[in-house]
DNA sequence: GTTCCATGGGTACGCTCGTACACATGGCTC
DNA sequence: GAGCCATGTGTACGAGCGTACCCATGGAAC
């Protein structure tokens, strides 16, 4: 009974690990020393629980893919009426979702690796379907589609841009999307 | 005067060596060997030429940057009224501008350096600056932003989605983003 | 024509890497 | 409680890496 011996959580451990790892140097800056380093596990427990860094990287990723839409979905629903609706697609552009410069960095590695490689691209797209599933409980498909790309974008716009978002904007561009003809 | 002697274009081509590398094997794949083996340049050249990997990138993405917002500001400059305006956002998203999968890779590539280093978000502000001025010049700065975004969003999901785009979807984000009150 | 030096070219060193593999441990089955 | 085997642990090896360094070359300055 030494310490780690029969540790079950083990797996998890290192997938955590990696996704800290990948937040902090990028998917270009990660090895198998490195991530067993953070989660103080033996070099051979690597190739013990996962075929390569390939393997490692997709559960990774699947995870935290499921995890932000969890909190997507879960926004969405708590909205009853349409104005309820657009107020959470507020919320999520402007802070709640992606709360930590962590979250959007591993968004853009994620979808580094989904615009190369097909089976990344499978990630996201169940990523996306989910939150248009959400996002179609209060409109219709069209309208669906152009809020996700629209979130997508203002999302990716607030993470890399320096100069402060003109006042009111992100309100003004759900208006404009939502509004019914 | 044996062959390679005297060879002015040597640090553009080890540039667009790593450009091609990138788009193809991820900046997580690239190393000095094969970018120099890809140039056709000894491996002493890369340290000669570039302090570090770190320059090489930089440099490349700046090349990459310029070469997309010269494109997009010359598509906009084009459209001499609302409409065509409109019409070169659309032709823009739907396939113009982002023509190659390499494009797509090559931005995403950048995206994911930009959310972690400063000195790569440079490049990217530059580049949405340059965005958004186009834009400017056909309509308010709001809508401007909210175009750019929406441009970013609609260009990333068609990219990653394997679904096929709503039928005339883009033209409609764009009719009711600019649509004047 | 001599000198100088920016540039080209090759190689060796020390490091990190992924992987393989041999051995240890201890819960589970019977 | 004996044996099995899934899991844990440590190490060694060969490959690829960035970098440093030395020599070669030949246009430019004078």
């Amino acid at each position: 009974m030494t310490g780690r011996r029969y540790d079950p959580d083990r797996r998890d451990r290192i997938i955590d690990a990696c996704l800290d790892l990948v937040a902090d140097v990028g998917v270009a800056g990660i090895s198998h020393r490195k991530v067993a380093a953070r989660a103080d596990v033996p070099l051979g427990s690597m190739t013990y629980h996962f075929a390569g860094m390939d393997e490692l990287l997709r559960e990774a990723f699947g995870r935290f893919a499921r995890t932000i839409s969890d909190g997507f979905e879960q926004r969405m629903s708590e909205a009853t009426d349409l104005e309820g609706a657009r107020a959470a697609v507020v919320a999520i552009i402007t802070q709640d979702l992606f709360g930590t410069q962590r979250d959007l960095v591993l968004t853009h590695e994620l979808y580094t690796l989904a615009a190369r490689e097909p089976a990344y691209r499978e990630l996201t797209n169940a990523w996306m379907r989910r939150s248009r599933d959400a996002l179609e409980r209060h409109f219709d498909p069209v309208t669906a589609r152009l809020l996700d790309a629209l979130i997508e974008g203002l999302t990716i716009h607030r993470a890399l841009d320096t100069e402060a978002p003109l006042p009111g904007s992100v309100t003004e561009a759900v208006r404009r999307i939502t509004m019914p003809r």
